[in-house]
DNA sequence: GCAATAGTGTCTATCAGACATTATTTA
DNA sequence: TAAATAATGTCTGATAGACACTATTGC
C-alpha cells in the first residue's frame, strides 16, 4: 500500500475572512478587491497565505483581520467556519483555505489610505444572490458563513456580537431580522428577551435618544448559550411543514 | 509589508475520522493503535495524509474510512467537523488536519486480518474522560465530533444514520439516549417522533421481535431538517462557553 | 395637539412533561 | 398465568404567536 520512498504531498494553506456586520439594518460582508491575478480586479473575500511554516491559523486569520480589514481581533468574534480544498478551486494550484466567520458591530467604511482601502462593505444578499460576484469559491464560503451566523443567532447569544458594548432591544431585533430575513413582534421579541435569563443585562439608566420615547440600554449578559432558543419563525423550508 | 522573494510556507495536510456508532445502546468511536512512532501503541482516531497533491480532502477522508475502518463512506454519513492547525500539534512538524465526522449503524468487531485489525470499537465515555488515553490532540478532536453529534440530533435526521436500513423507534430512542446521556420518556419520544412529519416513515408490515410485542419497522424519512427541532433536556449547563 | 418609538398586558393554540392504560407477544 | 415491551390517551403548565393598549419622548 505505501511504497518505501513514499512522503507525504505539501499543500499551500491560506486563511479566507468571511466578516459581517449590520449597517443601516442590513446585513453586510467586507469583500475587497483583488489586485493581482487570478480574477484580477473581482471583489473576493479578504484573506491569504499563512506568513511562515510556524504561524498558527487562527492566528493568520486574526493577522489578515488586522491587516486587511484593519479590525481587532480580540474586540470581535471569531471562529473557524470551515475547510475548502477541493483541488481546482485556485488555479495556481494546490491550496487549501480554512475560512473564519467573524462579526463585527456597525463600522464605517475603512478608511481610503489605510491598509484596508481595497476593503468595503457590500451587501450579502447581493454577494449570495450573485447580483455581485465573487472570485474561487468565496460565494460558497460565503452562503456557509451567513448560514452559520443565522443557526447560532438561534441557540447562542451571538447576536450581541453584531451590536457595539451597549443597545436597545429594538437594535438586537434589527439583528435578527437582517441575518434572518424575517420580520419579527417587536413585543413577542420584548418578551421573550427578557424571558431569556443573562442573555441581556440592563446597563445603567442610560437611555438611547432617537425619535420616539428613549430606550432602555442593556450590554451582552454572561450566557452565551440560549435555552430555550430563540426560534427563526418558519419560510416554509427543507422537506415540508409540520403536524 | 511583503518582500519581493517571499512564497508562501507549504504544510503536510492529514485527516482524522471520528467515527461513532452505537454498540449495546453505548456510544462508541473507532480508535485504531498506532504501529510508529510518534505514539506508537498508543490509540488514536484513524486517519492519515493525503495520498498526493491532487487529491480531494474528502476523498482522502472517504479513503481512510476504508482503509483503517473498512467501512464504504458512500454508505454512511459523513462530514467535515473541523481544521486543527496547531504548530506544535504533531512533534513530526507543521501537519494541518482536516478532521471529519462519520456515523455509522452498530457494526461488528473489525474483522482481525483485514485492513482494519488495528482497529476496535472503545467507548466514548472512555476516551472523553480520559480513561483511555489518547494521541496527539484527539482528544479534543473526539470531543468536538461528539458534541458536533450531540447538536445535530436535536435539530435534523442524523439520529438515523445510527440504525439500519429500517428500526424501531424505541431503537431511535436509545440512540439519543447514548449520545446524549440521559433517559427520555418512550411515550412522550414516540408522540414527538410521530408528530414530526416526514423524519421516519413506516417501513412495510414487518416487526422487529424480541422479547415483548413485536414493534413497528421504519425507515429514514425525506426530512433532513428537523422542524420543530427535538428537544435535549436540561442538563443544568451554562454559564458561558463556546467553540 | 400629533407622530413616533418604547414598553406592558391578554388571549389562545400548541406542545413538552408527567403519568395511566391498553395491546400483543414470549416464556 | 406472568413478564416484557409496544402503542395510545389524558391532563397540565409553559410558551409562541397574534394583537390592544399605555408610556414617554420630539415636533
Amino acid at each position: 500500500m505505501s511504497e518505501d520512498n513514499w512522503s507525504p504531498p505539501a499543500v499551500l494553506l491560506a486563511v479566507d475572512l468571511v466578516i459581517l456586520t449590520l449597517r443601516s439594518s442590513r446585513l453586510q460582508v467586507l469583500l475587497v478587491e483583488r489586485g493581482v491575478d487570478p480574477y484580477r480586479g473581482a471583489l473576493a473575500l479578504p484573506g491569504g497565505f499563512l506568513n511562515n511554516a510556524a504561524e498558527d491559523i487562527e492566528a493568520a486569520a486574526n493577522r489578515e483581520l488586522r491587516e486587511e480589514a484593519d479590525l481587532d481581533g480580540t474586540q470581535l468574534h471569531l471562529e473557524q467556519l470551515r475547510t475548502y480544498g477541493a483541488p481546482e478551486r485556485d488555479p495556481r494550484g494546490r491550496i487549501v483555505s480554512v475560512a473564519y466567520l467573524a462579526i463585527a458591530p456597525g463600522l464605517p467604511e475603512p478608511v481610503a489610505g489605510s491598509d484596508a482601502a481595497e476593503a468595503s462593505w457590500r451587501s450579502a444578499d447581493d454577494a449570495l444572490s450573485g447580483v455581485i460576484e465573487l472570485a474561487f469559491d468565496h460565494r460558497r464560503i460565503l452562503a456557509d458563513g451567513v448560514e452559520r451566523a443565522r443557526a447560532k443567532l438561534e441557540h447562542t447569544a451571538l447576536a450581541t456580537a453584531f451590536c457595539g458594548s451597549t443597545f436597545t432591544i429594538s437594535e438586537l431585533q434589527q439583528v435578527y431580522e437582517a441575518v434572518w430575513g424575517v420580520a419579527l413582534d417587536p413585543r413577542n421579541f420584548y418578551r421573550k428577551l427578557q424571558g431569556v435569563e443573562g442573555f441581556i443585562v440592563p446597563a445603567g439608566t442610560d437611555r438611547r435618544v432617537t425619535k420616539g420615547r428613549p430606550a432602555r440600554l442593556f450590554r451582552a449578559g454572561p450566557r452565551t448559550v440560549l435555552h430555550p432558543p430563540m426560534v427563526r419563525p418558519d419560510t416554509c423550508e427543507n422537506g415540508g411543514e409540520h403536524g
